[in-house]
DNA sequence: ACCTTCTCAGTAAACGTTTTCTGCCCATTT
DNA sequence: AAATGGGCAGAAAACGTTTACTGAGAAGGT
């Protein structure tokens, strides 16, 4: 095997120092002079030279990567999460690094462990983890200990403590979607929850018992099924309330996916939507507009959010100062799986 | 900010050498004595020790990255595949280093040459990118370099020169998706096809040819309409082939996700699927099941195609001989969109 | 003429690892 | 008692960059 062309190829080859091409090719304003710089980057050219990232990032104190921690990149809500990640670093000169957790803790940990060889410029957290305190502990540790080696960390939908954050009012998301159906007249409205250890279900909750309470509707914990943030978990978490029986004539899933999962068993269940159901979803992701009928959701621009974060990250790596709580505003979509109750 | 702790603090912490730690912590077969490893172990523990990825590929001529070229992360289906590669990778300690190249000849080329400074130890091109002469040239130049740097590549269903690739036989596919239909009794199909400049395009219209041939119906080229891979796409070209006013009972569609723009076209224009069009789609991607009426699809399993394509690449770096050319099979999935012709 | 200041480019010391040589010490063999 | 060899660990040279010094020469001020 050839020997990979280096700098000092380069050197040789345009008859300066390693330095002098060092100094031509990472764009220092370090004063040169015209022909030797014309040299050097005729040389570069004709050589193919592409600086080494390893040995860069070992003498800067920079790496140039921005991991990110997703739930399931196979997921359209983190795989637009990740495009835009990935867009915005890319346009900053920087390389997106992605990882799945499963929203399992251990793996997640595990994840943050594995990204610290690789000592990230930036971390971003997309989407919680299971949020109970020894892991929150242990994650810190982990994320702190990034942190040291200089790493800024910004969270993505969640509340760990002490990361700056940039999210939507999930209270009031949930809220707004359930106001939306209470508005259209409907009186038994279902929840569907996430799993009840990701803040981002404890939120959509509370904000789906804040719009009952506001129009003093009685909360019924008959109405509330819990499920995996998965179109199988919208769909068995529908099962389950079909199965129990109750009366309801609306239902607010707490995201698109897993309301697409609801549609698919009220489907199967001869229930029509939005003739004898409506369906309210969270997120508008692309998906949302293309089922039958077409899902009316709370949209917050995804992609908004973590270019936001990249922002914060680049900004901090500027030295400048970041706010710890940005929240990003939402609109109420309404397409056709919701109607006025009773018909 | 406090300096991170590298290899000598922890040589220094068990009054050993960097040596003695670097080859107890990289887990050589070198001896050593139980006492100091066990030493070494506990001051690494204590220091909360990561060996520094940079400074490690410099030195090993190994990076641990897998780089991965899709044509969008958000389309769910490089998402799956990104997710399989991902994976595969992780389990053999590697890393997946992901890039969209939005269908883009020349983003390809720009991701491919960005991709040379972290002289990824794999590279695998999913999704053909636009194939004609010129770009294939570049590409191959550029991949070229790589190589040279004793990178791997391997190509996901596509047919670029010299280089080893994992398929399905996407003439086959298209085939038993038109086949399908024919055997239901259609006579006019419709074919949903992509770019060509795709060599996945091409090949599927191939297919659709041959299964109109084999059961000796006429190819009418008003039957055939071009989109792009997206849902818009297949929305577009559905709309365009309801303009041309020609008759047709079936639609085959290149992808699934073609297909559900179909699906949203034929809706909104008030036909029925499958009562008065039968629809059939190709990938089987998890969404094609969630859709109204689910989707048939011809069904390969993608993220196997990943995970064949990590596997070549580790024996590639193992020494081992691999195929240059590896065809996974694939099977229909009979939904209900697609129904008999006449009813 | 001499001192200062600029402009430009080279020398060499990092950065944090791995790995090739060495070589010590002790046990075993002759 | 000398020679051999194996187990173990240290010294030092890479790997490919960047960057703090250093310094040569030219230009300009007194």
């Amino acid at each position: 095997m050839t020997r990979r062309v280096s700098i000092v190829d380069v050197a040789r080859e345009a008859r300066v120092s390693v330095a002098t091409v060092s100094r031509i090719l990472s764009n220092s304003d370090y004063p040169v002079s015209p022909e030797t710089r014309a040299r050097v980057l005729e040389a570069a050219r004709r050589l193919d030279y592409v600086p080494d990232a390893f040995a860069r990032a070992l003498v800067r104190r920079r790496t140039g990567i921005i991991a990110l921690t997703v739930h399931d990149i196979a997921d359209p809500y983190f795989a637009e999460i990740a495009r835009a990640v990935e867009d915005a670093s890319q346009a900053s000169g920087y390389r997106a690094l992605i990882c799945s957790t499963d929203r399992d803790p251990d793996k997640e940990l595990q994840v943050v462990r594995s990204f610290r060889a690789f000592r990230p410029d930036g971390l971003i957290f997309a989407g919680g983890c299971v949020e109970d305190a020894a892991h929150v502990e242990k994650l810190r540790r982990g994320v702190g200990s990034l942190a040291v080696r200089g790493t800024r960390v910004v969270a993505l939908s969640r509340h760990p403590t002490g990361v700056p954050m940039v999210r939507v009012d999930n209270v009031a998301v949930a809220r707004a979607a359930t106001e939306h159906v209470i508005s259209l007249g409907h009186r038994r409205i279902a929840f569907i929850c996430g799993q009840p250890n990701f803040t981002t279900s404890t939120d959509r909750l509370e904000g789906y018992r804040q719009a009952l309470a506001a129009y003093g509707l009685p909360f019924d914990p008959d109405l509330i099924v819990i499920g995996w943030y998965t179109w199988e978990g919208g769909y068995r978490a529908t099962r389950e309330l079909l199965a129990r029986g109750v009366d309801f004539s609306a239902v607010v899933a707490s995201t698109d996916i897993m309301a697409i999962g609801a549609l698919v068993a009220l489907r199967e269940a001869g229930i029509h939507v939005p003739d004898r159901v409506s369906l309210v979803g969270i997120n508008d992701l692309p998906v949302a507009s293309v089922v039958d009928p077409p899902l009316t959701t709370v949209s917050f621009r995804v992609r908004d959010l973590a270019a936001v974060a990249v922002r914060l990250i680049l900004d901090a790596l500027d030295g400048r100062e970041i706010p710890q709580d940005t929240v990003l505003d939402f609109d109420l979509k309404v397409r056709r799986s919701t109607r006025p109750f009773p018909v």
